[in-house]
DNA sequence: TTCCTATATTCGTATATCCGGATTTATGGA
DNA sequence: TCCATAAATCCGGATATACGAATATAGGAA
C-alpha cells in the first residue's frame, strides 16, 4: 500500500491563470487543441522559437498538471489533460477558442511521427 | 468629432489571465462578485493588506478593463465591467465562483457608505 | 559499444512583478 | 481658507519569471 504517483496538488484558479498568462504557452495549447495529441517536433517546427524555450514551457504546463505527455520511442507527444477539474477544462476550452482567433494559430494535424 | 475617451486596447487572452493570475487581485473579484458594486474602504478592511495595495491592484484590474470605478464624494466604489466580451465574462464567472470556495472569500454586502 | 536524433535540464542574465512605507491628490466640511 | 479622510501614486528593494546557449539524458540503430 504505497503511492504510485505523487499526490498532485490539486489545481488552484491562480496557478491555472499564470499558467495561460504567457503567449508562448497559450499559443502550444492552441496548437494542440483540447482533442489532440501533438508531438514537440511539430510545436518547435511551428512556433519559431529555440527547442530550449519550448521544452521549458511544456513542462510549466505539465508541472501544472494542464497536459500530459506521452513517450513513443524518442518522441514526446503532449495532450491536453482531459482529467483536469470541469472549471478548469470549460475554462481552457473557452481561452482557447478565443486565442486562436488572437494569435491566428489552428491546431496541428498530426505529421511528424 | 473627437475621441471623447482614448480607445482601450482589445482584451487579450494572456491579458486577461495575467490579471487573474494574483491571488490578491482574484480575492478582489471575489469580494466584489460579478455584479456587484464596492467600496474600496470595505476592500481593504477584508483583506487585511496595506492600502497601497489594494489599490495598486484595483488599478491593474482597471488598466486590463476588468473593472471598472464610479466616484461617489470621496469613496470609490468598483464593480466588474460588464461591457467586457463574452468569453471574458463568461470565463470571470467559472473562475471567481471556483476561487470563492478555494479562496474562501464571500461578496460582500455593501455597507461602509 | 558508438553514434545520432529528440527532448530535457542547467546556467547566467535580463526583465517583470510584487511589496509596503511615504507622499500626493481629490473631495467635502468647518 | 484650512483640516480631515479616502484613494492613488511614487519609490526602492526583494523576488519571480523568461530567455537562449550550452550541456545532459534517453532511446534507437548500426
Amino acid at each position: 500500500m504505497h503511492a504510485v504517483q505523487a499526490a498532485p496538488t490539486p489545481l488552484s484558479v491562480a496557478g491555472l491563470c499564470k499558467c495561460l498568462g504567457d503567449e508562448s504557452r497559450l499559443s502550444l495549447l492552441c496548437l494542440m487543441g483540447v482533442d489532440r495529441e501533438v508531438c514537440v517536433c511539430d510545436l518547435v517546427a511551428a512556433l519559431d522559437a529555440p527547442q530550449s524555450t519550448i521544452s521549458r514551457h511544456l513542462a510549466q504546463l505539465r508541472q501544472c498538471g494542464l497536459v500530459v505527455a506521452r513517450r513513443q520511442a524518442t518522441w514526446m507527444h503532449y495532450r491536453v489533460n482531459d482529467a483536469l477539474p470541469e472549471w478548469a477544462l470549460t475554462t481552457i476550452e473557452t481561452l482557447v477558442n478565443e486565442a486562436r482567433e488572437q494569435l491566428g494559430l489552428q491546431p496541428l494535424q498530426g505529421q511528424c511521427c
